[in-house]
DNA sequence: CGTAGTATTGACTATCTTCAATGCCAGTGG
DNA sequence: CCACTGGCATTGAAGATAGTCAATACTACG
C-alpha cells in the first residue's frame, strides 16, 4: 500500500491528476485516499508571486485548492477602496463562493510563489455526491474560520491571533514560520493601519510572546494542535 | 401546479417536512422544488425568545435551516469573555460549520420567537448528492457573506453596513425592519461598545441616513435588491 | 551604488472605550 | 392603580487606543 505512495511523483502542471496518488493528498482531503477512488483534479501551472488566479467580477468557472505557497483575497470596495479579505493556504479551497452568485466577489493573487489545482466542475454536479461531500466538509471549516474572533480585540491581539490562526492553518511543527504578505497587507486585513502592526509586532516580542526578524515569525508558545481547521 | 401550492398548510411542529409542499421553500432552496423532490426536513417546536437550540461543545448532530425568526450565535472565547459571531435570519443555515469538527463552536440562541427545520442528516451522506448540491451552494454562499466587509470602517459606516446587510437578508420590501437585538449585541457582534453603537444610530439619523425609534429601523436609501444572499 | 518597496519610529490628532449617571418602558406585586 | 424592579437605551466627560503624517532605515535586486 505504501510502496505506491512512496513512488507518487509530483504532478505535472495542466495535467490530469488523481488526488490519491498525489503526496499532498492528505493536506487536501484529510485523509488517504484509496487507490481509485476517483477525486481527480488539474494541476496548474505555477503562479508567480503577483500573478492573479481569477480577478473581482469574473464568472465563476471552477473552485481550486491551495497545494502550495499562498493566496492573497484582495477585494475593491464600491467606493474604490482595497481591503484584504483573506489568505488562502495550502490545503483551502479558495474561489467556492463565487459559485453561488456566480462571479467572484474577490480577486486572488500569488503572495508568493503558488501551486494550486482546479476541481473539475462537471456540469452536473450532483453526478459526484463523494466529492460534494468532501468539499461540503471542507467549506464548512472554513466557513467556521471565517468567524474572525479578532473584532473587538484590541490591536496586539488581533496581530497575535492572526499570527497564530496563520501558523495553525501553515501546520508549522517548529513555532517558525515565514510571512508572505507585507505589514500593510496584515494591516488591511485585520483593519489595522500599517504602523499600527508594526507597533504590535514589536510589543509582541518586547513582552516574549514572539520573536520577529522581517517576515520570520518564532511563536514563542508552541501552536496549538487544534484538529479545527486539520481535516476541513 | 399552483394549486397545491395554494393549499399547503404551515407545517406541524416535529413532523417531517417534504421542502417541496412548505411555502418557505422559496426562501429555504431558492426555487420552487418539484413536487416529489424527496427533500425531506423535520420542522422543530417553536423556540421562545432566549431558548437555546444547540450549545457551544456539544456533538454535532445535524444542521439546521432558519425557517421564521432570528438566531444570535455566541461564542465563549478562552478568556471567558463572550462575543456575538453574528445572527442568522430566515432562510440561512446553521450549525453546519460544527460538521467538520464533531462539535459545535458556539451557541445558537433565539433572539426572538423563532421556527427552524432540522436537516435529516444520514449516516451515508453521499446517499443524496440533491441535498448535497443545495447545502454546498448555500454554504458557499453564506461563506461569501461571512468575509465581513467591515473591518476597518469607522464605527459610524459599521453600524450602517450591519444595518444594510441585515435588511437585505431580511428582504425586507418597505426598507423599515424590526431589530431582534439589543444594542450591545450589535456592539459585541461589531466589535464596538453599546455606548458607540448608540452614537453611530443617532448620528446616521442626524445625517439622514436612517430613521431609528428604538428597535425599529427604517432605511431612507432602499435596500439593494442584490442576488448575493437571495439563492444561496 | 542606486532604486523601489517595505519596515520602523516619533509626534500629533481623531476616534473609540470606559465610567457614571439618567431616562425609558414593560412587567410584577401590593 | 401605582410604586418598584430589571433590562435596555441614551448622554456626557475623561482617558486610552489607534490613525495619520512625516521622516528615516533597511533590504533585495538590477
Amino acid at each position: 500500500m505504501y510502496r505506491t505512495m512512496r513512488t507518487a511523483r509530483r504532478a505535472r502542471c495542466g495535467t490530469d491528476v488523481d488526488c490519491a496518488d498525489c503526496p499532498s493528498v492528505r493536506r487536501c482531503w484529510g485523509e488517504k485516499l484509496p487507490q481509485g477512488f476517483g477525486l481527480h483534479v488539474q494541476r496548474q501551472p505555477r503562479l508567480e508571486r503577483g500573478t492573479t488566479l481569477f480577478a473581482q467580477g469574473e464568472r465563476f468557472e471552477a473552485a481550486c485548492i491551495v497545494v502550495a505557497g499562498c493566496l492573497t483575497l484582495r477585494e475593491t470596495m464600491p467606493d474604490g477602496t482595497e481591503r484584504i479579505a483573506g489568505f488562502r493556504l495550502p490545503g483551502e479551497l479558495v474561489g467556492l463562493e463565487g459559485w453561488s452568485r456566480g462571479v467572484h466577489s474577490f480577486t486572488a493573487t500569488a503572495a508568493c510563489s503558488t501551486t494550486v489545482c482546479r476541481l473539475k466542475w462537471p456540469q452536473r454536479v450532483s453526478g459526484s455526491a463523494a466529492l460534494l461531500e468532501r468539499l461540503l466538509r471542507k467549506t464548512a471549516g472554513q466557513l467556521d474560520s471565517a468567524a474572525k474572533p479578532w473584532a473587538g480585540l484590541p490591536a496586539i491581539e488581533r496581530v497575535a491571533a492572526f499570527i497564530e490562526d496563520f501558523a495553525r492553518r501553515m501546520r508549522v511543527s517548529d513555532a517558525s514560520l515565514l510571512l508572505p504578505m507585507t505589514r500593510a497587507e496584515i494591516g488591511s486585513h485585520l483593519g489595522l493601519a500599517e504602523e499600527t502592526v508594526v507597533r504590535a509586532l514589536a510589543q509582541l516580542q518586547r513582552s516574549g510572546r514572539l520573536e520577529v526578524k522581517g517576515r520570520s515569525v518564532t511563536l514563542q508558545s508552541p501552536p496549538h494542535r487544534s484538529a479545527a481547521f486539520a481535516a476541513s
